[in-house]
DNA sequence: CCAATATTGGGCTGTCAAGCCCATTACTGG
DNA sequence: CCAGTAATGGGCTTGACAGCCCAATATTGG
């Protein structure tokens, strides 16, 4: 996240373009497809601003899943998602990407791009790191609410819980896009969110 | 799956030579940087041997899937695996990945795969559908056994609940390999397990 | 206003990998 | 034994793409 040059707002705007265009690109053709004359057509730059804002395409590649992160976290949706702190909001969250297509053409915005960018000798681990991490972090946050409200009981595995609702997530968009059909994404999703509930206190 | 030559045993066997080198070295670092000459090398076959067998690489990472198919199956373990048909089973078959760091390096050896190439405009999505297909054929058996055995409720949903063991593994091996860390794998499929539990009957 | 620096343009080249070619050797079936 | 076919060897061409270069223009800060 460093950066070797000041940034006029002009300069971030381009920046910007660029990156919004190739994780669009990449998300719907893989990295490997999306090559330097795609993004900047679509970003409508120059081939020199590419090398000027990303020296190589491991750095563009690192801001793409950074910005990717961002959004997994809705923090680039208005209003900003709010926390998943109820059954409810997790159906409302789950829902929310069962009547979309996009999942069936990409997966998971950033899991998919995670993936195929893992296993390549590209230094991006820190960045994958981080995003699964922050996303981790909102589930985390919203299952403890649930706990200290009483929603759950008070011997609730919060991370075990967390990394059951993520899985099921990045497994069913994948299920999903294979078949081309949103149920495996809704079990997986519903089974997750109703093993939560089973761990809601006696009543 | 049609062969446009006759083969020996002998050509059949420098043709698996070639699919299992080819199947490793995606498996560890993907399509991309997997380029002819390192098959070549990893198999101990020639230039032309390639062309011979594979006219080119589509073709190959077809053959590839197929094989990795088979492999999730256990048809290429001897003996073969057994059926996933009780709780114990399920519990078995999710620890035998927890203790090898194989998932650790490149996921699940089909699904990583699967993902990668989805999206490129290769011809391969009949096989990433026969592949996964077969593979949730192999739960839905399973899951279908305890039921009608009374290990679980007879309204139990079995696509449903296959689904999210499916899921639970695919995504809990992404996670597993993003964090170097076999935790979030555990508690995915520890968890989609109880969920299928949790059908049990009353006792 | 003016220097310093940021931003932009587009061409160019080295690298690398996929697939093709022609020839040679091994094997099979009758 | 001997055609016909399969298997092998290695070089080569073609195309694509990442990264680089030399400029020119715009913007900022003082």
């Amino acid at each position: 996240m460093t950066e070797e040059h000041k940034l006029t707002p002009k300069g971030l705007a381009t920046r910007e373009r660029i990156v919004e265009a190739a994780a669009e690109l990449i998300y719907l053709h893989g990295v490997h497809a999306t090559n330097n004359d795609l993004v900047r057509k679509a970003a409508r730059v120059s081939g020199s601003q590419l090398s000027h804002y990303f020296p190589d395409k491991e750095s563009l590649i690192r801001a793409v899943l950074a910005w990717r992160a961002d959004s997994m976290m809705g923090l680039r949706e208005t209003p900003p998602r709010g926390d998943l702190d109820s059954i409810a909001a997790l159906h409302t969250w789950a829902d929310s990407f069962l009547n979309q297509e996009t999942v069936l053409a990409g997966g998971c915005s950033f899991g998919s791009l995670a993936s195929e960018v893992m296993k390549t000798d590209l230094d991006v681990h820190d960045e994958i790191a981080i995003g699964f991490g922050r996303w981790q972090q909102q589930f985390r946050a919203g299952l403890a609410a649930m706990r200290d409200r009483g929603d759950l009981r008070r011997d609730a595995d919060i991370e075990y819980l967390a990394h059951a609702l993520m899985a099921a997530f990045q497994g069913g968009t994948l299920l999903a896009q294979a078949a081309q059909d949103t149920a495996p994404l809704r079990d997986a999703l519903y089974a997750a969110i109703a093993h939560v509930e089973s761990f809601a206190p006696p009543r």
